[in-house]
DNA sequence: TCCAAACTTTGAATCGTTTCATTGTTACGA
DNA sequence: TCGTAACAATGAAACGATTCAAAGTTTGGA
């Protein structure tokens, strides 16, 4: 109930030297079968677990890895935490996992403690601009990898995904299958994300003369925002025939206030396509077409890079950068048979 | 680069003893203020970090709970990880965070970890019964409180939520608007969970003799098992005028496949509530009304009860069983002027 | 000026592991 | 039987923070 046994009472226990009960723990090809099963047999009696504190005081780095998100609840970075401590366990790390919910206190919080902690690196997906920060943690024998964001190669590596191909992935997609007349829908376009899969978008339209695309500005990335996005557009009429969505909650707002009016058929009268395929994309009344992000290499790749890191005195950075991929459904199915599967 | 700066160098460095750093960092008031002024400005010099592992092993535990779910994914579980981590750091604990992903052996990976983390206690939210194991652990001196899930009061705490009270303020609602044909929507009853708020929402209807309940039993706990019991129902006509689903992804399939008839309406023919109030609820196309479940006060509680068994040697373990609330939007506003509101 | 009390500072001992130079043991060929 | 190589086991030292008894310093009253 009280102290759990030490190594040394295990020693004791099985009348052999600490060291020896070291060696079984760490290295049981140096000690003989008969001691070891004596070693064992006591470890087992005495119910000893290792002290991590002391391994780690002793080794003066922890197994442990530090993974800063900006939100757990959000699915796109829950799939990248799955991964990446997947990844981590393979290679005989932990992962301490920390939600900041974009709030910068809480984040520098947490850079605290997992400093504290002495862990072997960090991930981060940061609030905002901290490289001074993480320039210091650096020095101070803490590498870093950015999550979803580019970072300067010269300074740091980091995992992120290619927006603007996305966007660009989206629209061609509905003009492939004979849309002309797009739209895009996003909230403030001060967001990077928006902003590149909006220029991705635009890219697309530009390859085909007789294409348009009017961009919808919506208040917010909420399926409420969509709906009133797709409200406006019912009543004031003259409707794009295909609709690219920053993100799948504004596409099922759209969705939900097409689908309202009893008369718009989708996909036949309007195509509507999303970004992030969330688990509800499949399930929405029409499924929803998506841009769905490579999360598990992003995840997995963190955690590579990290590693790298850590292993090489000098490292040298690396920004890699994920297209992410289509995913089609009912609702960008292709409007007419002239038009292209 | 290398090695961080330990207590010592800080003490070197301000021309003074160890201790006096020590005192510093956890006793200010017994150092002087010339002193510690000298020592404050070594240890920013140096960048000093304290090493939590040394701090640990000197004091035998650490400043750390456990916290292990069946899926971070999940938006009830992410809500109560927030609270605890809020409870906690309030007493100057971290979580560490585990997710088992319904998986046993991640499960007892994770119980290994903590363990050998030397953490306070741990708050589980068992995928089988571990009781054992966790009669184990708390032999070894790590206290353990259940997470959404009943213990026997005698041998653990824990905190959950009654899911029969659920069920039943769901029905009565639903009886309370005027529906007397109600049918109960909800995946296998083996699901503790199910079985429970069905039992409660039988319990309700038993109070009013003109009322009846229907079961329905879906495959699985999905929109899309949502929408095929609603298909059914459609094809099969003599529809129920009142629908609680065992939770509001299933809710909100029925939702979907009863709005594309284009002939029923929710609620005036036909009203539904759901169960968890996830996010989703409130953007549905016709609002979900839903039982929200206090997680927030879960999060908190299990973190309370766990200081409690840390705290004394012998502690009265307590079972605290949570009350949901029932959230009322459209989806069950009452049919007829003739019912109460 | 002296003394006692109050306040500061010191530094060795401790926590539980791992490391590694040293010592002990065994096996085997000469 | 002896010498040596290979193999096992030993146990002191080290990691970095905290604790605490002891030593040192200051303060103020007599």
């Amino acid at each position: 109930m009280n102290r759990s046994a030490s190594i040394k009472d295990v020693a004791n226990h099985a009348s052999v030297a600490v060291g020896t009960v070291s060696n079984v723990l760490n290295y049981p090809d140096r000690v003989s079968q008969r001691t070891k099963e004596r070693v064992l047999r006591a470890i087992d009696e005495l119910g000893f677990v290792r002290n991590d504190a002391a391994r780690q005081l002793r080794a003066g780095q922890s197994r442990t890895i530090g993974l800063i998100v900006l939100d757990v609840g959000n699915p796109f970075f829950t799939s990248v935490v799955r991964a990446a401590e997947d990844a981590a366990a393979l290679q005989g790390s932990a992962v301490l996992l920390g939600d900041s919910g974009h709030n910068a206190s809480r984040e520098s919080n947490y850079i605290d403690l997992f400093q504290e902690q002495r862990v072997q690196g960090l991930l981060i997906s940061p609030v905002g601009d901290i490289t001074e920060r993480l320039d210091l943690l650096r020095e101070r024998g803490v590498p870093t990898v950015l999550v979803d964001r580019l970072a300067d190669e010269s300074k740091y590596s980091s995992v992120s995904v290619d927006d603007d191909a996305g966007g660009y992935l989206a629209a061609r997609h509905l003009l492939d299958t004979g849309r002309r007349r797009l739209a895009f829908v996003g909230g403030p376009t001060s967001i990077r994300q928006v902003a590149d899969r909006l220029q991705g978008a635009q890219r697309a339209v530009k390859e085909e003369p007789d294409a348009t695309l009017e961009v919808l500005d919506s208040d917010g990335q909420t399926v409420l925002a969509g709906r009133s996005v797709g409200n406006m557009l019912v009543e004031r009429g003259n409707l794009p025939d295909g609709i690219f969505c920053a993100n799948d909650l504004l596409a099922l707002g759209v969705m939900q206030s097409l689908t309202m009016t009893h008369t718009l058929r989708i996909p036949e009268d309007i195509a509507l396509i999303g970004y992030d395929d969330i688990d509800f994309a499949v399930s929405a009344v029409v499924p929803l077409s998506s841009i769905r992000q490579p999360t598990e290499a992003l995840g997995r790749t963190a955690i590579e890079l990290l590693a790298e890191e850590v292993e090489s005195e000098n490292p040298r950075h690396r920004a890699v950068v994920f297209t992410p991929e289509l995913v089609v459904r009912q609702s960008t199915a292709p409007a007419k048979e002239s038009s292209a599967g």
